[in-house]
RNA sequence: GGCGACAUGGCCGAGUGGCUAGGCAGAGGUCUGCAAAACCUCGUACGGCGGUUCGAAUCCGCCUGUCGCCUCCA
């Protein structure tokens, strides 16, 4: 299908619906972030990569867009039998350090790592800490409004005031009680009722002063009380994985719009999970892989180091709604494919003085952006990339480099660094040291190759290849690429 | 138990009521001093059983299988 608008698949209403920004061109966008109490790991880049290309495309399209991404950096509590203790609070106890230092360290490793996996960074990155007061004031508001109540320093919101709850994830309250596996807190009005502030005792290191008592506020507030403060109580697309879906994105409706009578998000967005083997790789399942293993090849899942960029085209070759399944061997698959479309792009970055046919590169870019506006579909994008470039390319090793090499130079950087992010990074060799050494050695070798000298061509050959420089022969010479 | 996804050629992975996805791997060929690269050609896939239709892998039903959410998690 081939879409002149940017669609988007809604969550909330479980379709494509063409996107239309509530104040164009400005676009709020806000993805729900890490909880900074561990290493990223290849389910956060999924999630991160995913947004990154919304984000990407979107300022392609010339929207201008305000991306916010919260830091959560309180604990919250733990699963298994650690009955009280948050996650923030048992990896400082392990650690034996400060909670705030858990956050700090791994808020620095998460950006360290989307950083090697070009994703942007946020125009904000607001932390959960640093907006308790907002927090409490939005509690408060609810309280008042008769949504929330406090029972003994903790405060509840009270899900039965909420007629819309559920509408996000499709359940109603009735059923989600008969099935429920959690043990319902004593002091709850309704079993479905979440915490909006929690009492903290004695032994709880990050606590603050709040109207209840001392205390900490409940997970789902700070996104609520964050986005509002830095997109306004109606913003245009919130992000995250689908896991959070429920309860976490329910929750956060109901407060935001039990607090400001205003439909608080138009689209949301969900990513889908990484599977290791066919299960959901998640922190709590203990068989994660760290994006910085990844890149080092230091677990024993691994068999040697895979590269960012490998890892970021591996995930857009797969759609974000759609699972992705991990393997060395599809890694190794995407490892290649990623090569050889390098090779495309600096064939075509070589290329200059074209004298040939000019390409119909608003094919190209038209058939991207059909793909593109059918909900960010990178993987078709990727494969558009593909088909033309190949074409393109055809056509320079005929010797017939196109007329409008450079609206296709631009083009390709447009469409490949600007909104997928795979450019080669090292590709541009040809003006320093690198490339000039290369060319003198092809220049070597081509002398040796006429006096039939092919142990020295050989050997030019073969070394270079050791050393990531793999020599390309053709009908004009030789060229070469760089691993 | 409730809710919801998904099942595509050797592998990964898009998509669609009739027309080529793409990548990886593989086969043959052109080129080459030999290779590599590039280029040309090739596989005619869509879980099972019914149904709707002129026509379904694509729509409907049932079945089987896998997975996710219902609890912190991207």
């Amino acid at each position: 299908m081939a879409e002149k608008e940017l669609h988007i698949y809604n969550t909330l209403t479980r379709k494509k619906e063409r996107f239309e920004p509530l104040n164009p061109p400005f676009v709020g966008m806000y993805v729900c972030g890490p909880t900074v109490y561990g290493d990223a790991h290849l389910g956060h880049a999924k999630s991160y990569v995913s947004f990154d290309v919304v984000l990407r495309y979107l300022r392609y399209l010339e929207y201008k867009v305000k991306y916010v991404q919260n830091i959560t950096d309180v604990g919250h509590l733990v699963g298994d039998g650690d009955e009280g203790e948050d996650k923030m609070a048992k990896k400082a106890r392990i650690e034996q350090i400060d909670p705030m230092q858990v956050a700090e360290q791994y808020t620095f490793t998460y950006f360290r790592d989307m950083d090697a996996l070009n994703v942007l960074r946020p125009d904000i990155a607001p932390r959960a800490t640093g907006h308790i007061p907002e927090q409490i004031a939005m509690i408060k508001t609810l309280i008042e409004r008769g949504h929330a109540y406090n029972a003994d320093g903790n405060v509840y919101f009270d899900v039965a005031s909420d007629p819309n709850y559920g509408k996000l994830s499709g359940r109603n309250l009735e059923e989600a009680e008969s099935g429920t596996r959690v043990d319902v807190a004593s002091d709850k009005k309704n079993a479905a009722d979440f915490a909006l502030w929690k009492k903290a005792d004695d032994e709880h290191l990050m606590k603050w002063d709040s109207p209840w008592g001392v205390g900490y506020p409940g997970w789902h507030i700070e996104c609520s009380a964050m986005s509002t403060k830095y997109l306004g109580q109606s913003f245009d697309i919130h992000g995250g994985g689908l896991e959070n879906q429920f309860p976490h994105h329910e929750c956060e409706i109901a407060q935001s719009e039990c607090a400001h009578d205003a439909q608080f998000v138009k689209y949301w967005m969900h990513n889908n999970m990484v599977t290791l083997e066919g299960q959901k790789m998640g922190k709590s399942l203990g068989n994660a892989i760290n994006l910085h293993e990844f890149f080092t090849g230091d677990h024993k899942l691994l068999t040697r180091a895979w590269s960012p960029e490998v890892i970021r085209f591996f995930l857009l070759q797969s759609h974000y709604r759609s699972t992705t399944d991990f393997s060395e061997d599809a890694l190794e698959a995407a490892e290649t494919g990623l090569k050889n479309l390098h090779s495309i792009v600096s064939a075509i970055e070589k290329s200059t003085a074209g004298k040939g046919e000019a390409y119909p590169i608003d094919n190209f870019i038209n058939d991207f952006e059909a793909v593109m506006n059918d909900d960010f579909n990178s993987a078709q994008g990727i494969a558009v990339v593909f088909e033309h470039g190949k074409e393109i390319r055809k056509q320079i090793t005929k010797g017939s480099v196109p007329a409008n090499i450079e609206e296709v130079k631009s083009a390709f950087k447009k469409v490949v660094d600007e909104v997928l992010g795979i450019w080669p990074t090292n590709s541009g060799g040809d003006s320093n040291l690198t490339g000039g050494l290369v060319e003198l050695l092809i220049e070597i070798r081509k002398d040796a190759r006429s006096n039939k000298d092919f142990a020295l061509s050989d050997k030019i050959r073969d070394d270079l290849k050791a050393l990531g420089v793999q020599l390309k022969d053709g009908k004009d010479g030789t060229t070469y690429d760089l691993d």
